[in-house]
DNA sequence: ATATTTTATGACATTCATGACGTTTTGAGG
DNA sequence: CCTCAAAACGTCATGAATGTCATAAAATAT
């Protein structure tokens, strides 16, 4: 596959993202992407052989390019207050950019997958319930947080993240109301200086 | 339209309930609940004209049903935290019956329909932050809860209960994560007798 | 018993997505 | 300029879902 096969193929995930963004995933037929990107059917087929095919490389693009912003943007002398409040604030970015979702084909996607108890979905979930959980604690030792139950804290941040997320995409939300949720949690956590 | 005419018009959507469920709502055909049903393809038609029509009668009818179950349960004599308890029960019980839970159908129709910003999702989420803080309230007055912004926390609720739901339908969960989640929220709520 | 209305059936025409296939276009190397 | 393989194209046979309709069966009234 030459050069320019990456670059289409590269084309074509851009192009498709925006179907699954729009349409979720069950509904969304080769067609609509073959439309999307303008090309042939039988084109389309050189590249990708379904839809879930498509949306795995989509989901596995968006998960390396996170992982790059997240880790870059730490320096060392952030303390964990500062460290959570980028982690909310990366959060809360995406939850507003509505159209810029891709949370309601993923809960497509896997539950139609449900039988594997040790999908993504979960190991994503997990892993920031650690590093929530890590930072929380962190928090705890340089005094600026306090928290009988940091575990506790941490999936319960997951757990409000989820909820704004399929909320956002199924009833709309503010900004307001991401904010409030979010300063609730911070509130939570940060020791009143009184 | 007879009796005999009610009667299987309420069958149907017994069994187009437990199709929803299975396969959530976009991927429901006609045919998947004819043959729930055992009956012909003309005779479901005869009562509904697409799935569309039929979630929406399975969905008003859980929904009478729950406001009768939970209304009938609560007595003069509960506390605060009594109420909130029970109602945080109800909702485990519903968060652990996977296979009874119209969650992915009902997100599925509604992130079709997000162009109608005050939809059923909206309304049943935004009463029930106001029960919730009403219950905090009166949890308050009594001195069995303290909270500084009742508002928020009741939402945070709403929220980690959303969460539940969603994870619970895409990546399984157990009666222990949601038992852990259901005892933190209490726990940052009850006053400690110490 | 018979007539009439209500309920049920399954075949049919239609629409739509699929994925394979044969043909045409493109562009790099000789 | 020519050749050839990779890339792009568009058509086609197939299968599945839809909604309608003429007809049959069942229930109810006369």
């Amino acid at each position: 596959m030459g050069e320019k096969s990456v670059q289409k193929k590269q084309y074509i995930l851009e192009k498709a993202r925006d179907v699954f963004m729009e349409k979720g995933f069950k509904s969304v037929t080769m067609k609509d992407i073959v439309e999307a990107c303008e090309i042939s059917r039988g084109g389309l087929y050189l590249y990708f052989g379904s839809t879930e095919e498509i949306l795995l490389e989509v989901l596995k693009a968006d998960a390396d390019e996170d992982d790059d912003v997240f880790t870059n943007r730490i320096t060392e002398d952030d303390t964990a207050a500062d460290i959570l409040t980028l982690f909310l604030k990366e959060q809360k970015k995406e939850l507003l950019r509505k159209k810029n979702s891709l949370t309601v084909a993923i809960y497509e996607y896997f539950f139609i997958h449900k039988a594997d108890k040790n999908n993504m979905l979960r190991k994503q979930f997990d892993s920031g319930v650690k590093v929530i959980e890590k930072l929380i604690g962190a928090g705890i030792a340089s005094g600026e947080f306090y928290c009988e139950n940091p575990k506790g804290a941490a999936s319960n941040i997951m757990y409000v993240l989820e909820g704004l997320k399929i909320n956002s995409q199924t009833m709309g939300i503010t900004e307001e109301m991401v904010d409030e949720q979010l300063l609730y949690i911070m509130e939570g956590l940060i020791i009143d200086i009184e």
